[in-house]
DNA sequence: GTCTATATCAAGATAGAC
DNA sequence: GTCTATCTTGATATAGAC
């Protein structure tokens, strides 16, 4: 469990982010406005920008924290496992749907790379590179798969009754089946990293 | 070609819904507001109200017709090729990254089903599930992927950089030498539909 | 079927006192 | 660092005249 970014807020400014962490997830993004949050904490919202420029900065802070938690999860799933892809996928689905307003909000823009904190988006990416055989290729490929399978079924874009689980199997087994990647047609074999 | 549930509009209907497109293709969601489709067709606001009885009635046009669209690409798409599930996923990024907003407008919540042309869903459905050997498992995973890479893609959620047609490449190479479904186990043969 | 006028609501953010 | 008061904006939608 490395650094998420939150050490180096104040202890006020950390209440801030953990009410509107709680509001999230309870009433998804729509519920996130300024005085949901204060009323949350016990004050007014315009006390919220004594530790915060903007709304935009404080749902940085919350994205920060759950692409570190993220981070934490891969590396806990590769730890045990000898199938790192698979391991990574099913972590990555219960995640996402343990915290599916919190996934929405993390996934369904772009990333404010400038203001999250440093370092966390590529603590993340690295591990799901190394397991997928140090092929960035293959890594996308399968991030996308999982990403689609999540996006599509926390939005109810299947059918009702479709079985995920196997379309999860189904494509686990193909990234996992094509092998360490740029070895399925040379020799070489791909390490971590 | 088929129906797209466009014919049953009223001429005057149809040119809200298509201001409402052109607009939302310009702009994007945040663009779409009732007083900007009015501006753009010429009229009041509130006059819209006389065609459509809300706000969302109108947005389901719109996203009834891109749905009828990518039906059709589609049926294009695997007319004229040995290798349907390429041709399609080719197919299906051109045309999202052509149309973003409206793209994103179709896929980044849940079907209004109830509101929607009926069965447009089904027939783009129909269509990959074929292509994918009749398993719609496979289906739904190539499905999850190809959104997936769209998605990211439009959202910039990729590294700059990235070579993502070799993402595209070793995903559709993925699902694609999986084989025609229930078959890769077993001998039976896939066939259509 | 179009208009003007307006109701209603809710959001982010700032000013300035304490 | 918190408050009250307020500004500003912008949205969907309705009422009722023409």
């Amino acid at each position: 469990m490395a650094s998420s970014g939150a050490e180096s807020r104040s202890p006020r400014a950390r209440e801030i982010v953990a009410a509107a962490r709680r509001i999230l997830e309870r009433d998804g993004s729509a519920g996130l406005s300024m005085r949901a949050i204060a009323d949350e904490v016990g004050i007014r919202a315009p006390s919220l920008y004594k530790h915060f420029p903007d709304k935009e900065a404080l749902e940085v802070a919350v994205i920060s924290d759950g692409l570190a938690e993220i981070a934490d999860v891969f590396e806990r799933a590769v730890r045990e496992t000898d199938e790192p892809l698979a391991s990574i996928a099913a972590a990555y689905r219960a995640w996402a749907l343990r915290h599916p307003h919190l996934y929405r909000l993390m996934m369904e823009r772009p990333l404010p790379r400038e203001r999250l904190t440093p370092g966390v988006e590529e603590r993340a990416a690295a591990v799901v590179v190394a397991a997928a055989g140090g092929d960035p290729d293959a890594a996308r490929a399968v991030f996308a798969f999982a990403h689609g399978m999540v996006i599509l079924e926390l939005n109810d874009r299947f059918p009702t009754g479709a079985d995920l689980d196997a379309a999860w199997r189904t494509g686990v087994d193909a990234f996992v089946s094509r092998g360490p990647s740029p070895a399925r047609r040379s020799p070489r074999r791909g390490g971590s990293r």
